[in-house]
DNA sequence: GTCAAATACATAGACTATCTATGTATATGG
DNA sequence: CCATATACATAGATAGTCTATGTATTTGAC
C-alpha cells in the first residue's frame, strides 16, 4: 500500500538515525521500519548501496566491529561533512513541505 | 540547487492542478513553476509523457481545443476515478510528511 | 540434537520516474 | 525579418529503489 514512500528521502533518514550515533545497516534497517507506523520499510537491497555511496560521498564512515556475540557488524560515524549535507537535506524537506504542500491542497484557485 | 524536489508528486501536483479545471500541459508547467516559489520546475519531458500515463490509467480525459490564437493545445479534464485517486494520493502525502519528518527530527533518541 | 528463524552483510538485475536534449510548428514583438 | 514565447512530443541517459538471491552465524523451539 505505502511503497516508494521513502523514495527520495533514504539518505536524510539515514544520515538521521547516525546522527543519535554510530550504528550498523541492520538496526538502521530495524528503527526505521519500527517507527514508521509499520508503513516504512527500507529494504536492505537499499539501505546498504546507499551506506556505501554516502562513504564515498564522505559523509559517514564504516568500520568493522562489536561482533562479540553474533554475526560481524559494520558500523557508521556521521562525519562532519556528514552533519552539514544532513542540515542540508533537512532544509530541503522543509522547503519541499511548504511548497508541495501548498500545490496539494484544494480549492485555492 | 533545488531539483528532483517534485520528484515522487508530480502526478499527485498535476492532478491536484486539474481539480481546479480544465486546462491544458503547458499551462500546468507554468502554474507549478510560478507558483513554487522559484523552486519547483516541471520539465516537459517529465509532464507529457505524464499526462499520457495518466490518461492510460483512466485518472484524467484529453481533447483538443481552445487553438484559436496560438499553437494548437490539448487540454485535459480529471475523471472521478482521477479525482479518488487525488484524494488517496494527498492522504499518502499527509502520511509521508508525518513519518518522515518524525524520522527527521533531530535529538529524539 | 537438529532445524527454523533471526541476525547481518552483500550483490546482481530489473524497473521506472525524472531529466536532458532535441525536434516540430505557430504567433508575437522588436 | 528574426528571436522569443507558446505548445506538444519523443528518444535516450541517469539514478535510486526494489526483487531476488547468496553467504554465514547465533538463538530458540521441539
Amino acid at each position: 500500500m505505502h511503497r516508494d514512500m521513502l523514495k527520495g528521502h533514504v539518505d536524510a533518514v539515514v544520515l538521521a538515525i547516525l546522527s543519535r550515533g554510530d550504528t550498523y545497516g541492520y538496526a538502521i534497517a530495524k528503527q526505521v521500519n519500527d517507527r514508521s507506523e509499520g508503513v516504512l520499510s527500507l529494504k536492505e537491497g537499499t539501505l546498504y548501496p546507499c551506506l556505501r555511496r554516502l562513504e564515498a560521498e564522505g559523509y559517514v564512515e564504516g568500520y568493522w566491529g562489536g561482533d562479540d556475540d553474533g554475526p560481524r557488524r559494520r558500523y557508521y560515524a556521521l562525519t562532519d561533512r556528514g552533519r552539514k549535507h544532513l542540515e542540508h537535506l533537512r532544509a530541503a524537506w522543509s522547503v519541499q513541505q511548504r511548497v508541495i504542500g501548498r500545490l496539494l491542497e484544494e480549492g485555492n484557485a
